[in-house]
This record gives C-alpha cells, structure tokens and sequence, in this order.
DNA sequence: TCGTGCTATGCAACTCGTTGCATAGCAAGT
DNA sequence: ACTTGCTATGCAACGAGTTGCATAGCACGA
C-alpha cells in the first residue's frame, strides 16, 4: 500500500489539511494516484496515531477551521524505509481492453463512439498536463530559482513525474486511434 | 466492476475451468487484467448461481477433475449490456512515481536500482508480448485464416489489444530512462 | 518411500477502496 | 427567507482484492 507513503511525500512537499490532500488528489498527485476524501481521512486518522504525522488546530476566517497535517520524524523515517524498499512493478487493469475483447462477441461497430470519448478524456488530460508543464516547469533557468520555489531536487524530479503521465496520454491517444482504425474495418463490412 | 466480464470474454474465447481461467489470466489476459485464483473461484461461484455460466464435471486421466465452464445465455446478455454501457476512464496507480517524487526527500541515487530493475521488468515483458505477436499474428494472410483458428474479428481484436500492450511497455521504457537520466543528476553533485 | 511439484478447488480473515449519507459554518445570489 | 455552493470532517456499510492456509490426486525422481 503506497496511500500512505503518497501523503507523506505530498506533506513534505507542503503541509495541509485532510480537504487540501483531497483536492491535491484531484491534481498533481492525481497524476499518479487517485483517492476519495474518505480514505485519505481515515489514513490521515491511523498516521496521527501512529506517530507519522502532527496535526495542528488552524483557526480560519470565513471558513471552517481545519486541521492542518504535517510529518513527523516517525513518519518521515517510515517514508525513509520504503523508499529503500523494492516493489513489484504494477499490474495493469484496462476495462477498455476487456470491452474490446468482448466487442468480438457483440457488435464491434457499437463500440466506436465509447472509445472515442476516452480518446477526447485522454486528450483533456494531455493538455490540462501540458498546461500545466508550461505554467511550472517553464521560464526561470535552472540555477536561478525563484524565491519560495522548492529546491531543484524536488523540482525536477516532479517534472519527470509530469513527463510521465504525458507520455502516458500521448501513447494511449495513438494506441487508441488503432483501435478506431481496427473497429472501423469491421463496422460496415460485418 | 470487470472481472465478471473478463471472465465471460475468456470464456467465450474458449470454455475451462477455474484454473484454466487462472492460469490465462497469468499469460493473454494478464496483459490488461489480473486476478488471482482465489477472486476467480468466487466469482464463477456466484456467476453460476446467477445463471451467468453453467459447470460441466469433466474427468480426466492422470489429473484430478476439474469443473469446466461455459457462458450461458443469461451471461451472454449481461455482457452485452455492459458492453453498451458507458464505463470511466481508469484512474493510475503508480506506486513507482510515488517514490520517485519521494525521492527529492531521501537520497535520489539510491533510487536508481529500484528504477533499473522496473525498466528490465518492461524489457522482459515486451519481448514476451513481441514473442506473442509473432507466435500468434503472423504467418497466414488475412483471409486465409487456419482451421480451427478465431475467426478474423476476435483475432483482429485480440491483436489490437495486444498492440497495446506494446505500445504501454515502450512508453515505460522510455519514460525510465528519462528517469534515470533525471536521478544521475543528482546522484554525483549531492 | 519420501519429498517435490503440478493440477484442481476451496475457506477464513483481512485490508483496501467506494458509496451513500450526515453535519456544520459561512458566502452569495434570488 | 431560501436555496445553492463551497470548505471541512466524519460514520457506516459494502464490495473488491489479497494472503495464508488446507485438501487431495497423481507423477516423477532421489
């Protein structure tokens, strides 16, 4: 289970409350993993008693107060030990692929308009990350950081983590088109 | 939730048993989903019940008896409605991102083993995919299919998919030598 | 004959993740 | 006054998926 381990890094990157991970989650972080409010409180929860994590009151104006997390010496050694860790490379998991898999067994023609519109949700993705890139990790060279910037360590290394799920968008936007291409020639010939 | 709809696809490729199923699972249909034999069992259990499959007793010489299943009407239909029913792009889980952005708070040079091993893992595993396109998808021209072989849609399909496979290996073994890259320049000038 | 290993099926316990729902403060529009 | 919507946190129940263990037949080699 690496939830945890990915609120560790985002905390260190910047402290903040269960709301913020959430939203964080939605984001940068979603570039990568994904989670519900639920989970990320509940984990928030368990880290805190065991030592991983601090939480401090932080009265706001106009809004709730939140409880704003940030890591602890235990949590920043837990996090130490799982980097040096091994993991097993991931396991895929495509309903996509399944369906089109199936679609051998129904009307493959009818499939076309459902992967189209992953084909638009992965080229949305692509941009929002490209915008994204253009805004973060574009303009001052390296070396001449601007004030409050993180580090170039952590910089760069979020950068490459971007690069990825670009890379990702742009593969399956191409595979996808093949996939289209294979549909169509069974859809009038059938 | 598509493991009911994996297997139904597997099945009506061909009918086997739980086993069967598990073993597939570890081989084709592992390129894009994963289950292990104990998820398969319940879930052919319940599908059973639901009247989704039906379980024939078949003995064999040499080997204990094994169920063998086929997809019944009733599962034929539900994989047809899921199959017209819209499904979310999938969300990622890359645990190996995860550390890498964690890295920024360890040290980045430990991380380049891990990192190598993941990239010779995505080598193994295209050449295993790119072995079974050449096995499986050359050979007999279009249109002079073998007897006994899939006919041209599944094969087509199959193929597509397998593509794909592919086509996600390549991008991960360029996307970790751009990591890697990234790491060693950090590793010396820490 | 004893251990190893493959086929074949299954239970029990657990963790992970999702969904639905509930609460509560405050802002802004109608 | 009422509704809508955002911040902020949480419970309860469920479903999905993993891990450890157990059983049993048979083959094969040391």
């Amino acid at each position: 289970m690496a939830l945890e381990h990915a609120i560790l890094v985002s905390l260190l990157e910047k402290p903040g409350s269960g709301y913020e991970l959430a939203r964080r989650f939605e984001r940068s972080i979603g570039y990568f993993w994904t989670a519900t409010h639920q989970q990320i409180y509940r984990v928030l929860k368990r880290m805190e008693s065991d030592g991983w994590v601090e939480a401090r009151d932080v009265p706001q104006q106009g809004r709730p107060d939140k409880k704003e997390y940030s890591v602890a010496d235990l949590g920043r050694a837990a996090l130490s030990s799982w980097l040096h860790d091994p993991i097993e490379p991931e396991s895929v998991r495509h309903d996509l692929a399944v369906k089109i898999r199936g679609a051998a067994f129904d009307d493959p023609a009818a499939l076309i308009r459902e992967v189209e519109r992953h084909r638009q949700a992965h080229r949305d993705r692509l941009e929002h990350y490209l915008a994204g890139e253009e805004r973060d990790f574009t303009g001052p060279e390296a070396g001449a950081t601007a004030p409050g910037a993180p580090p170039d360590a952590e910089r760069e290394l979020q950068h490459v983590v971007l690069r990825g799920g670009i890379a990702y968008e742009r593969m399956m936007i191409g595979w996808l088109d093949d996939v289209l291409a294979t549909l169509a020639r069974f859809g009038p010939g059938r």
